[in-house]
DNA sequence: GCGTCCAGGTCTACC
DNA sequence: GGTAGACCTGGACGC
């Protein structure tokens, strides 16, 4: 079966979808042929449910394996709305870059939207993955805790572990089979945090407090310091901070100052003028290239 | 094949 | 508040 969500006029699949790299870790798979990216979703009273998104006019086209109710296509339109971003407005962002010559591109492509997981546990635990290691390493770790924690749909994928799940595991686990080293106390200490409802991860989508509050109650997780707290933001819909790595710093370096070394204060002064979405216009400015000026896939 | 060096972000201890 | 060293893995490099 398939659902039909129609989509903001302005939003762009490819944009989405190649808006950072989590298309490529797992559960998400990505076609860059067929242009399908798929992953397996957990839905609240069913097996985990393998869907298939793919753009169709003005509209998200979701091939569903086998058939669900009424109540649970509800919540996975939903859940892909999420990730996608779809109710998300950037109206207040396209308007500040529109009238600027090397921004106006943003609206003009519907970039902006940075892909997320269902749920923010999924995307806290990849983003401590991704601290001071290599992307192929990255990919190691996810695909082994996807593989050995996550729940099987009847086809065999599998979801993204729970905290539960993850919380069961012993720390020896996460050195020893997922590879992840120091970062394994992190990963073990999350999970248990989660699991036990000592920490409400979901609850900081709803978060009442200001973004330096909230970063702070982020950075509370042991693994996640100002890389991880400010990318994660992000992806709650805050784009106040500038969420640097070095490769950010590498390309900034590249586009802006011909290669020489740069602060960290000089990125965050060329980029101020966005406000409270510099990170943003930081992150856009950065993957212009990933894809051409008509859409066309670059990288 | 083996050993060494380096990159990568965060934590802890120390000043 | 700022800084140094440790943490761990994989890739690059030299022998």
């Amino acid at each position: 079966m398939n659902l039909v969500i129609p989509t903001p006029k302005e939003f762009s699949f490819k944009r989405t979808v190649l808006s950072h790299g989590w298309c490529e870790l797992p559960p998400f798979h990505f076609d860059p042929q067929k242009w399908v990216l798929s992953r397996v979703v957990a839905v609240e009273g069913e097996a985990p449910i393998e869907v298939a998104i793919a753009q169709k006019g003005a509209s998200i086209d979701v091939a569903i394996s086998g058939k669900i109710g009424k109540k649970q296509s509800t919540a996975l339109a939903q859940s892909i709305r999420y990730m996608l971003r779809l109710d998300e407005s950037f109206n207040d962002f396209y308007a500040l870059v529109s009238d600027d010559p090397d921004f106006s591109w943003i609206p003009a492509q519907g970039a902006g939207r940075l892909l997320r997981a269902p749920t923010v546990f999924e995307d806290l635990v990849k983003m401590i993955c991704t601290t001071n290691c290599s992307w192929a390493l990255t990919s190691k770790m996810v695909g082994v805790l996807v593989s050995t924690l996550g729940e099987p749909s009847k086809r065999g994928r599998r979801t993204f572990p729970t905290p539960q799940a993850m919380s069961k595991m012993p720390e020896r686990f996460y050195r020893d089979k997922v590879g992840a080293g120091y970062r394994s106390g992190y990963l073990k200490e999350l999970a248990d945090m989660v699991a036990s409802n000592e920490i409400d991860v979901e609850g900081w989508l709803k978060s009442d407090l200001p973004t330096s509050e909230l970063k702070k109650e982020i950075k509370r997780v042991k693994g996640a310091g100002d890389y991880v707290a400010e990318n994660i933001l992000k992806l709650l819909g805050r784009y106040d901070g500038l969420a640097l790595d070095s490769w950010v710093r590498g390309k900034f370096s590249k586009m802006h100052a011909k290669g020489r070394a740069v602060t960290d204060k000089k990125i965050a002064r060329h980029y101020s003028r966005f406000g409270p979405w510099v990170g943003l216009a930081l992150w856009c400015d950065m993957t212009r290239d990933w894809m051409g000026e008509a859409g066309t896939v670059e990288i």
